[in-house]
DNA sequence: CCCGATTCCTGTAGGC
DNA sequence: TGCCTACAGGAATCGG
């Protein structure tokens, strides 16, 4: 499921065949993602180069230099291959953006965005993009300077839900989905049932210490592929091998042999260790 | 205002 | 083997 190191990862990938190319063609095959695809809008994008990719909470922007930004959301499916040559599309290859690298030439590459849930969503934001809905409300980046303890602390105070669900509210930090959730959670010895206004201020720097590095690790994997995420190469992610929690119900805690707990807390899926985490 | 519940969707896994 | 159901979850939106 792409959270933050997913979508990192794909726009990596892609930001090489992006950016400084123009947009040649835009292939819309179903419009039935989160929200419509707007196909008018996409195709007067065609003979626009992208000046900057780049990654904002789990959205992908791409900035064209006519002004307008070109909004990806993998939602929870989906994933975006680099193509170098014609390949027939396949079940739920929704969208194909064509690209040349060169200053006249016809297509060299596409990105091909296959979704089966189609979660996702593929917007053309007109300038000020930050006015946006999608964009307007979000929290700071948990990998920046923006967030830290204080941050954290400061944003949960009085709030009496569950700190997992604190920590996955993307108007307090962006990019932390549930997998992510539980594993900063683990490593910061705190139960996720924990009420969030009872989370310490030192406990809030263990957190977004641990958020922080959850995320960093999971980046140099290439994310976390459970089922149907890959990169744009169209490998996978490696960084289930390194999750402590999630996924693992009744298995050893890593750490200290406990059984891992799994428990559903709003309405989603969650693990701990009930050793490991005591507060 | 806060936050839990609902909703969209399809692939996969498990039960029989 | 095939059919059915439950489950997975990002996040906007609804409603208590």
């Amino acid at each position: 499921m792409p959270e933050l190191p997913e979508v990192e990862t794909s726009l990596a990938g892609i930001r090489p065949y992006v950016e400084n190319a123009t947009l040649t063609a835009a292939i819309v095959r179903n419009t039935a993602f989160r929200w419509p695809v707007d196909i008018a809008q996409l195709r007067a994008l065609v003979g626009e180069r992208v000046i900057h990719a780049e990654r904002r909470a789990k959205y992908m922007l791409l900035h064209f230099e006519g002004g307008a930004t070109l909004l990806l959301h993998l939602g929870m499916s989906g994933h975006l291959r680099v193509l170098h040559e014609p390949r027939e599309p396949k079940k739920h290859d929704h969208i194909d953006l064509a690209f040349c690298s060169d200053k006249k030439g016809s297509p060299t590459h596409t990105i091909r965005f296959n979704d089966p849930r189609r979660f996702g969503c593929c917007l053309v934001l007109q300038p000020p993009i930050n006015d946006h809905k999608l964009l307007a409300q979000l929290g700071p980046e948990p990998l920046s300077d923006a967030f830290d303890g204080t941050v954290l602390f400061n944003a949960l105070r009085g709030s009496k839900r569950a700190i997992k669900n604190a920590i996955m509210d993307g108007s307090i930090v962006v990019g932390v989905g549930n997998i992510y959730a539980s594993e900063a959670l683990f490593l910061a010895g705190i139960r996720p049932t924990l009420r969030a206004h009872r989370v310490s201020k030192a406990r809030c720097n263990q957190l977004a210490g641990a958020i922080k590095q959850v995320l960093e690790k999971a980046i140099e994997a290439g994310g976390t592929t459970l089922n149907d995420f890959t990169q744009s190469d169209g490998k996978p992610g490696y960084f289930r091998h390194e999750l402590n929690v999630y996924g693992r119900a009744n298995e050893p805690c890593y750490t200290c042999g406990a059984p891992i707990k799994s428990q559903i807390i709003g309405q989603r899926s969650s693990f701990f260790c009930i050793r490991c985490q005591s507060f």
